[in-house]
DNA sequence: ACAAAAGTGTTGGTACTACACCCATGG
DNA sequence: CCATGGGTGTAGTACCAACACTTTTGT
């Protein structure tokens, strides 16, 4: 299913009509867990690109770009990812098409103000975005790129940023809370092998709220989601934890369409 | 955020290259209930057009088409939707864009037979289509259109159909399978009035598998989705069962991005 | 009276929450 | 020894599946 595209079959009395001059672009909401300066526990942050150019020039936006036509959907999200921050996923997921005809500013201000929606005009361009939305493992997190007009921010202090990206970051998050309480992407915003108080600590910060560390022990062991390396980390100032790997044989839930391919880029 | 699109931001040093000669397509893959011939119980049809010209010659698509300059997606996946039918959805929403390079044909026999993928050439015409997924009232579902090239088929019981077709219809079904559970969208497969009974057929029919009568009673008064009009239906040659409407005070859980304008259509 | 479906009660199991408590280590 | 987090035990609760049972109609 991930492989091809599809062509539509019309109802053959209909005419095609224009075959559009909609354009195509590629957006991703890349998030990763860092730490706020003086926060023992780490946050989700998520990296952002400042606008050269109008609208919303000097505003800061999501990053992404037009679609190539030799690259798949997926391809773009993951070039876009690299461009923002030098690294490779540790997941990537399809977010949604965002696809109406009004042009950002205007729309947004009419919906703000409770105004009616300006009529459209011939006089600017149709675009139509996929919005990814993308993990980095926590082990990669200090390689990332840095670059005068791309800065991370926390998710919860974000500036305003152009076009509706405030509300995609809302539903990126949304979704992304939804997603762990049934499937394993926790994992993959940790490196290869993990405490259970680090995996504990991104289960926080998705949720945002405190979770007993007794009852969330008995929950990932019986999703049977990690195996026991058998080692341990010690140094720490009190009893050693154990380190745990993914257990790839564990199959996930709702990974989209896309799934299976998604599972073996996982393991 | 479901009035505006947005336009991405390119990080700066990057150029923008082709500005993509990708094409847009919208389908639906619209679901209702219906009954088979000698079977007591409803169960899931969809409607497919019949394609008139290649690729996939003769064989039956989902229906669909370009979309137009001046359509949202939604607009476009509902005039789909009225094409195929002649009716308006009861619910519609976005399943998933797909997008890759490769032409359906080659690259879905290259899925199956396990073969290396074509490299792709640039003599075919690249196209994304984003998918969306609709119901029909059960109450409007007789004054469907009737077309020489549109067929209904129990979503059991498909044809092999073009592109990957198949796989698309699976994972919308997939997909409603697992937000009935959560969700109020087995109200919209049917008309303002209904019957426990009635509203545990749809369950049924989508889940697959019988429920029990009692359980299901109780598990929908407690999620208090539904009023009792303090009427019955008589003329059964059983206890006269009473009617029910939806509670459209209550909301809705992950109507994706557009919740709330979904909400306010479904009241 | 009987068939059929509406609707209620009851019981046992599972899973989650809250919280008490013990364990192992570094200082 | 103490502080700190790792890790286990347990009681209370909420929910859910299974199924026995009662109710209300048409024939």
């Amino acid at each position: 299913m991930n492989s091809s595209p599809h062509y539509a079959a019309e109802v053959p009395e209909e005419h095609e009509a224009d075959h559009s001059s909609v354009s195509l672009a590629v957006s991703t909401v890349i998030l990763a867990l860092r730490h706020k300066k003086n926060s023992a526990r780490p946050s989700l942050w998520l990296p952002l690109v400042r606008r050269l150019r109008e609208p919303y020039k000097g505003q800061w936006a999501l990053p992404g770009g037009p679609l190539q036509s030799q690259q798949s959907l997926e391809q773009a999200a993951g070039y876009t990812l690299k461009r923002a921050t030098g690294l490779e996923p540790g997941y990537l997921e399809q977010l949604y098409a965002f696809g109406d005809v009004l042009r950002a500013p205007e729309a947004r201000a009419a919906r703000i103000n409770g105004t009616p929606v300006p009529a459209p005009g011939a006089d600017h361009e149709r675009v139509v975005s996929v919005v990814y939305w993308a993990s980095i493992p926590a082990t990669e997190v200090s390689q990332t790129r840095v670059h005068e007009n791309i800065r991370w921010f926390p998710v919860d202090e974000l500036p305003e940023l152009a076009f509706d990206h405030n509300e995609i970051v809302e539903y990126a998050l949304y979704r992304l809370q939804n997603k762990v309480e049934y499937s394993r992407i926790a994992h993959s915003f940790l490196g290869d092998e993990f405490t259970l108080a680090q995996l504990r600590e991104v289960y926080e910060a998705i949720l945002g709220r405190p979770l007993d560390p007794a009852n969330f022990r008995r929950q990932i062991a019986a999703s049977k989601s990690i195996i026991d390396t058998g080692r341990r980390i010690e140094g720490t100032r009190h009893r050693p934890p154990r380190l745990y790997r993914y257990n790839t044989a564990q199959a996930y839930a709702d990974a989209g369409p896309l799934g299976m391919y998604r599972e073996r880029r996982e393991s």
